[in-house]
DNA sequence: TAGACAGGAA
DNA sequence: TGAAATCCTGTCTA
């Protein structure tokens, strides 16, 4: 393979831990003791794309370069980084490229003119006639005021920023933003149950850098926190600075119960500052929690968004958009009209796969803060997980079958490998009473398990009444294994297991696992340990490494088994 | 007022 | 690449 070939060729060398390769990819050694020290330093400006066993990928982007430029790192920190830990010299090409992206950055400023205008003043005159050349920009132009100036409609705010970025240019917002409508919100300093509630430092440090700024530029930006650290809060601290009224963006119906559960625990919000606008209540309160779906629901296809209008229904002071990365692009549309107020996006994981990271940089803000992963294991805040990826052998009958199916069938073959079934018993009798989850994807193969192992199954059909019930039993220890569909990725009330077996995976997207096991990997007191069966030499192994992704991505180190036939049947 | 269930959307 | 989940609305029942 050729990352064995390359992990051989770096442990043989010296002990500096990454290669910048000449596209702007950037290796980074795994095992070297410098690891850690590495990756804190080149996270702020690149992003990680590859994970297998021993050397990850990250990439350094335009996007990637912008966003730390705005979160403050300049141009010789980057450079810095690189020779402190790269192994040979960085290619010209790169360094240009860097030095490219930031020179972009801060290029073109925007800025309040009067209550119909904005100025936008860009760096050199070169600038001003490329972008006056673009279509959409040149027709926004309402006034040329000097040989680097001119002068657009508040109106076209978002629809400029956007159009900027995608000419190469982010936009430096200095406009500032619309007061909204007062709220009075305190943090409590004891939760509802009692329990006394502070600030960690990082969800300081991530307000103090949403706010940076000040009164022209403070108030947008997206917080990266990775699962379980609290992003909830962040949100919370940031309402109770802004004391603004504030409208919640959530990805679905349990997270919204969530927020307003969190609020009227840990804030002196009474219940009835705060609506919940979904399916079954429709409340527009001073406080406001609402669904993506909600917003972007028509009736049919070409007919016009029903419920758009409460992001104007109150004069609000701070939108906060909960899982920013999965934000629908009708809502960043609708978010361009409605640059005059302030943006928070909370997120675990920027990368989305269909390019809308351009769309969220622009129209929510640009990264503000994101934590260095050392200090959230040493405080104990990233929970303590062992993750295996156990590669099996198919049943040799299903061999001749998996040859002669399609590329769709042979995944299905792959996943319901018979083989799983006796590797999860071994599993389970290693852990004796502990409780264990199951995660499959298709509904026949876990039903199969479920009448195997007699353990009770829930899937998207299954009834939220017995759901309770069973989470419950789950959760008092009643039942020892359950077995759950896809609704894993999307329940937060998933009772805490110390024990996971994932038995087939989705062709899907870095952000459904990365929803799928944050659920799982939850601080615990206990260590948990995942487990991710695959079967050996087919498509599976391909989607394995995604889900390696967002193992690495979170800190996690995980452990590659191969067992044979012969310990499948022993 | 709550729930259960069907149907459509993406 | 496909399967299965979500949410919303609307209707019916208690």
């Amino acid at each position: 393979m050729a990352y064995m070939e390359i992990y051989i060729i770096l442990m043989s060398m010296q002990d500096k831990p990454i290669i910048v390769q000449s596209d702007g990819g950037i290796l980074l050694e795994v095992q070297s003791p410098e690891y850690g020290n590495a990756r804190d330093a080149i996270l702020p400006f690149a992003e990680l794309i590859k994970s297998p066993e021993y050397i990850h990928t990250y990439r350094i982007t335009p996007l990637s370069i912008w966003n730390a430029a705005a979160m403050g790192v300049a141009c010789e920190d980057v450079q810095k980084s690189l020779e402190a830990y790269s192994r040979y010299e960085i290619p010209e090409g790169v360094l240009f490229r860097i030095r490219d992206a930031f020179s972009r950055w801060d290029a073109v400023r925007l800025t309040a003119r009067d209550e119909r205008t904005l100025l936008v003043e860009v760096r050199t005159p070169e600038i001003f006639s490329q972008l006056t050349a673009k279509p959409g920009i040149k027709e926004a132009v309402l006034e040329v005021t000097g040989a680097r100036s001119f002068v657009i409609g508040r109106d076209m705010r978002g629809r400029f920023k956007h159009l900027l970025i995608k000419a190469g240019f982010p936009a430096h917002d200095l406009v500032g933003f619309d007061q909204g409508d007062p709220l009075g919100v305190d943090l409590r300093e004891t939760t509802s149950s009692g329990v006394p509630f502070g600030l960690r430092q990082y969800q300081v440090d991530a307000g103090k850098n949403f706010w940076a700024g000040g009164s022209v530029s403070g108030g947008q930006g997206i917080v990266v926190l990775p699962c379980g650290a609290g992003k909830t809060v962040v949100g919370i601290h940031a309402m109770a600075q802004a004391r603004m009224q504030t409208l919640i963006l959530c990805t679905n119906v349990s997270a919204v119960r969530q927020w307003i559960a969190e609020l009227l625990d840990k804030t002196t919000l009474d219940p009835g500052d705060i609506g919940e606008y979904t399916g079954s209540r429709k409340e527009i309160r001073p406080v406001t929690v609402t669904t993506y779906q909600m917003l972007t629901y028509r009736r049919d296809k070409r007919g016009p968004f029903e419920h758009m209008q409460i992001m104007s229904a109150r004069n609000w002071g701070l939108l906060i958009y909960d899982e920013v990365h999965v934000v629908p692009a009708p809502v960043f549309r609708a978010t361009t009209e409605i640059q005059a107020k302030r943006r928070l996006g909370l997120t675990a994981t920027l990368i989305r796969e269909d390019g809308l990271e351009e769309d969220a940089f622009s129209l929510v803000g640009p990264k503000c803060y994101d934590v260095p992963w050392k200090e959230l294991e040493q405080k104990g805040f990233i929970a303590e997980a062992h993750c295996y990826e156990i590669r099996l052998p198919l049943p040799p009958e299903k061999e001749m079958e998996y040859a002669l199916a399609g590329d769709r069938h042979q995944f299905r073959i792959a996943s319901e490998n018979v083989n799983k079934d006796r590797v999860m018993k071994g599993i389970m009798r290693k852990h004796g009473d502990e409780p264990v989850l199951v995660i499959g994807q298709y509904v026949s193969q876990l039903k199969r398990i479920s009448e195997t192992f007699d353990a009770p199954l829930i899937t998207g059909s299954t009834p939220n009444s017995r759901r309770d019930t069973l989470y419950g039993a789950f959760r008092r220890g009643e039942i020892p294994v359950l077995v759950v569909s896809k609704v894993a990725n999307f329940a937060i009330d998933l009772p805490d297991a110390s024990v996971a077996i994932q038995v087939s995976g989705t062709f899907g997207s870095r952000q459904e696992e990365a929803q799928r096991l944050g659920r799982i990997l939850r601080p615990k007191k206990r260590v948990s340990t995942f487990y991710t069966l695959v079967s050996r030499g087919t498509s599976e192994e391909e989607f394995a490494h995604k889900r390696q992704i967002f193992l690495a991505e979170q800190g996690y180190r995980y452990t590659i088994e191969e067992w044979s036939a012969h310990d499948v049947h022993a």
